[in-house]
DNA sequence: GTGAAAGCGCTAACAC
DNA sequence: GTGTTAGCGCTTTCAC
């Protein structure tokens, strides 16, 4: 219960050695006399010595940890990022710290600049992936972006966004449906090419998308949007949602107006968050590959830490998880 | 893009002042003559200098850093903890680090061990807190846990898990209901709070409870459970489980069984995590306060660190939200 | 206001 | 094997 640690330098004295043989010890860069070896554990034990990390670090300039930056950790598709990465670093033996950006690109910054000089390497997904990026860059320290940004020189790994939505539509085109509309989130980048690829699959049919957007990309978002979209003029058949928190949302609100699922209107996301599983009825979605996109992303930066340098941005393919919330459209 | 960040006598030697007026300007802790603000501003600007926070750590003996360490970061109860503790934080302009020990016992202290020297103060959710909070006592590091251990002297907060059980059997009871099992998690150790409060509210009625167990307080370990619970000799009415996501996961597997819900089989839960509300039926449960838990804790700690010292164990009442997963027992 | 110097706890040559 | 020494990048007295 000492207010303040011993240091190195107590363990010497202690034992009666020098500091340099005491950091030797603990760091087992070397082997010693069995009575050096003895005092030195004795007085380790008795002082109840651990050295400290931050002195450590400012010397040896590594720390064997990574930090994470995510952007929602209250979103499943982030904490499976996160399960995957923490998975491969543990087998390289590093530690992994979070910092939560809670959606704001103002905090981000500061946080990410609090976070980086801590860690050896950094996972970030942000909203605005570009402008970290190059920023990371001058930083000078490795990083490995959870979204692909093939337009800044740091290694990325990202999704098929426009990918996920043209076989979405499809799927949703050969039930029969033609009013779909898109629910998306405006202030995502990825949205855009989420939009990109929905409409490339109905302009081949002939059709149009009804773009709707959430103020943001949860159950919430979702909820709030749903009058708006199923009370409006143009009511659709479809809808697509930018993600599967906003489908959530979307089907209870829509449930609670009054409208059954999935007949009166077929709902997609993506991401296949666990508790789509568990709605009623079952979501249909877009299979994420969170927990891979943590792992490949993580040994990514593991294998750039090792000096290991290709630069290049992967890509994640998407896969159809049919359920029960999308069905044929009726008749009519 | 250099590769070795520069050095605040960098910026000492481009300005032509010494490292000590760099460091002042630097924190802020004087004014200075407009010529030398100007120089030292732009010597800053086109170095590209950032003040290196290991190394001021280190001798200011403060990282103005929180390390929050949860059970399992992919639980909404202990991400919406999370929540809460960083709203707080933030107000006092923390910056919160996390670390996420993965329900295992033997990382968990290792974990904590490697975040501990890196932050001003801990907040803490373990298995086993009792043996962590001793340590953590002899480590004189400031710390929180997220779990009442009145045993250990370091302040905690915690919730009345006897109390949830004792409302939740008296609901059921009022329903109608006389055989109910509770779904636990006996790794944990406020496992058997919930049973003993459960227990007592049943003995006041002369029953009995049937206490079943899952290998793990996810919606998967719910799932596993729930043919053992539903299709056993002693088929309850209704049963309790020990938290929400068991709940879930129960729910969906009784479904797949055949039953219906609440027909069948009345279910509740607890914590109230923000999905009970979209599947079907809407799960009953206790709201567990957990964002109120963060904030708390959060608060406790930073009180802490700000020099006052009250030990105490706050402990967050329980509410019962009922909603359509328990209902009237069916005659017979 | 500004600077010189000591040192935070530790590691890494290098010498013995 | 073990000790000496010179810092890592920064803050902090204490002079000027």
């Amino acid at each position: 219960m000492k207010s303040v640690s011993p240091t190195i330098r107590d363990v010497a004295a202690m034992a009666g050695v020098s500091v340099a043989t005491v950091s030797k010890y603990v760091n087992g860069t070397q082997r010693f006399t069995p009575a050096v070896e003895a005092k030195l554990k004795e007085a380790i034990e008795r002082l109840g010595y651990r050295s400290n990390p931050l002195a450590r670090s400012m010397i040896t300039g590594r720390t064997r940890t990574i930090g994470v930056a995510v952007l929602d950790i209250t979103n499943p598709h982030f904490t499976n990022v996160v399960k995957g990465a923490n998975r491969v670093a543990l087998q390289h033996d590093y530690t992994l710290l979070f910092v939560d950006t809670e959606e704001n690109p103002a905090r981000e910054r500061s946080l990410i600049e609090a976070l980086a000089p801590r860690v050896d390497g950094l996972l970030i997904s942000s909203r605005i992936s570009t402008e970290i990026g190059k920023w990371l860059l001058e930083l000078g320290k490795p990083a490995v972006m959870l979204r692909r940004v093939p337009e800044v020189a740091i290694p990325s790994v990202g999704f098929d966004n426009r990918l996920a939505t043209y076989m979405l539509v499809r799927h949703l085109l050969n039930l029969g449906h033609r009013r779909l509309a898109y629910l998306g989130f405006d202030a995502e980048t990825i949205n855009n090419e989420r939009i990109e690829g929905a409409r490339a699959a109905l302009a081949e049919a002939g059709l149009a998308l009804d773009v709707y957007d959430t103020h943001a990309p949860t159950a919430q978002g979702g909820e709030a949007a749903c009058s708006r979209v199923m009370l409006g003029p143009k009511r659709p058949q479809a809808v697509i949602c930018y993600n599967d928190l906003i489908a959530l949302g979307f089907m209870k609100e829509a449930k609670t107006l009054g409208f059954s699922l999935p007949r009166d209107v077929s709902v997609a996301g993506i991401d296949n968050v666990p508790y789509g599983e568990y709605v009623e009825p079952r979501l249909t979605t877009i299979e994420g590959q969170s927990e891979r996109m943590g792992e490949v992303a993580m040994q990514k930066l593991i294998d750039t830490l090792s000096g290991r340098t290709d630069i290049d941005n992967v890509m994640l393919e998407p896969r159809l998880v049919v359920r029960d919330s999308t069905a044929a459209a009726s008749h009519g």
